[in-house]
DNA sequence: ATTCCACAGGAATGAACGGAAC
DNA sequence: GTTCCGTTCATTCCTGTGGAAT
């Protein structure tokens, strides 16, 4: 019996469709490319390098560029004898501090066999692991970090520079391009940090509808069999990019996941019906993973939000949630968390896209407060609960709202003690 | 123009925890 | 084991703020 075979397929190379694909021309980012070129050519020249600062919304080809023109200048500065080139990438997605960064850094200039724990040395010992590694590897060495704005400490950003005018490095010409998605933290940096980081900065525009469709075009050639995309799939995931954020990731991973949902139907085209359904599926998967990632009380909170929406009470201000989120806590045999906390939650959720924020200010008589209401599918929401949570005694008290009617009278504590 | 509501959200602080070094 | 260090999640206390009411 034949377990496996292979697809009939659609796509010519799927993977031109993934994160990790280098297309061979970059479109729509002229300009930023030429600036970005010049400010790389003193690493030709044998100068110390210019320090770097990109910014612009996610998926707007900051990396992209990065690799992009990181990839030429390896090749290129290969042809001269006294230019000893290291690029050193770090994505500081998921990582919080210049400790964080540091050790990474220390990790990727050392051999497998010599990895450093991530915990428990002093800073400063870090850092004088980083300078003696960096001196041992010598030349120019260029130190990308990606998605800086994750990080809450600029002393990195100040340390790394300033190292050689410190005297912890020798030989070693140190370049940082710093990229970001987040124009303000340009903005919270320390003088001292903006004026050295920032010697160089270029800024990334979203991109339109119209960059996204060349973009989309460019790849849709390479993955797909001709013929195979409908006239208007192409402009959909273009138009819901530019509609989102200009995002080019976004609207790629969107083409992608309607081939996907094509190919495992069968169909010899990818249609608008899969790209709506594509988009939704996508949604989920994002809102799994915020919601993975976020505390019990997180949990608890938007159980409380969610709850409260089914019976028709939102939007909410925060002190409205709270009694409800405290049954829910007793419930899961958990102390309430004070309102300030809860409030940060109530946040967290906003900025997972998961819930909705209205500020309003009613003046002497009401005060200014924010209303929350679900931005989301409930029923997506709640399957991704139920998916990813696991909270003592609460799901089974939410259950009754996911059946129930919109009439029905939500269940008394009663309902929920069996647990 | 001034007052003041009701909250937003910053800052300081601490407990718990995991890992390294001694 | 103990001590040291950084991180995370929390509490406590606080200042800031936009606009209706005065």
């Amino acid at each position: 019996m034949v377990l496996f075979e292979r697809d009939n397929d659609i796509y010519r190379d799927r993977d031109a469709l993934r994160e990790d694909y280098q297309p061979e021309a970059l479109v729509g980012r002229d300009e930023e490319l030429q600036t970005y070129q010049a400010a790389l050519q003193p690493v030709i020249n044998g100068e110390q390098p210019n320090n770097i600062f990109l910014y612009g919304k996610t998926g707007v080809g900051k990396t992209a560029a990065t690799k992009y023109l990181l990839a030429h200048l390896k090749d290129d500065a290969a042809q001269y004898d006294d230019i000893d080139l290291s690029v050193i990438f770090l994505n500081c997605d998921g990582l919080t501090s210049s400790y964080q960064i540091a050790t990474r850094l220390v990790n990727s200039l050392r051999s497998e066999a010599n990895q450093i724990s991530t915990t428990g040395y002093p800073l400063a010992s870090v850092y004088e692991m980083l300078w003696e590694d960096l001196d041992d590897r010598g030349g120019s060495i260029l130190v990308v970090l990606d998605e800086i704005d994750h990080v809450n400490d600029d002393s990195i950003l100040y340390q790394l520079p300033r190292a050689r005018a410190n005297g912890d490095l020798d030989v070693a010409k140190v370049g940082l391009i710093g990229i970001s998605n987040d124009f303000s933290f340009r903005d919270d940096l320390s003088p001292k940090v903006k004026s050295s980081l920032c010697e160089q900065e270029i800024h990334f525009p979203a991109y339109n509808a119209e960059n996204l469709r060349a973009i989309l075009e460019q790849r849709g050639d390479v993955a797909f069999h001709d013929g195979v995309l409908s006239d208007e799939v192409i402009p959909l995931c273009a138009a819901y990019g530019a509609k989102d954020a200009g995002d080019a990731r976004q609207s790629i991973d969107l083409l992608m996941k309607a081939g996907d949902l094509a190919r495992d139907e069968e169909t010899a085209t990818i249609t608008e019906e899969h790209v709506r359904r594509g988009r939704r599926a996508l949604e989920r998967g994002r809102i799994k993973e915020g919601i993975n990632g976020l505390t019990e009380h997180g949990h608890l909170v938007l159980y409380a939000l969610l709850t409260l929406d089914l019976e028709g009470e939102a939007p909410l201000r925060s002190r409205d949630v709270r009694p409800r989120y405290t049954r829910f806590a007793e419930l899961a045999n958990r102390d309430p968390l004070v309102p300030r906390r809860m409030r940060d939650h109530l946040s967290e959720l906003a900025m997972l896209g998961i819930v909705s924020v209205t500020e309003r200010n009613e003046g002497r008589r009401g005060g200014t407060y924010r209303e929350y209401a679900l931005d989301m599918d409930v029923e997506l929401i709640l399957s991704a609960m139920m998916e990813t949570v696991e909270v003592v005694g609460v799901h089974d008290s939410v259950a009754p709202y996911v059946d129930a009617d919109a009439n029905a009278e939500p269940p008394t504590l009663e309902d929920f003690s069996e647990v």
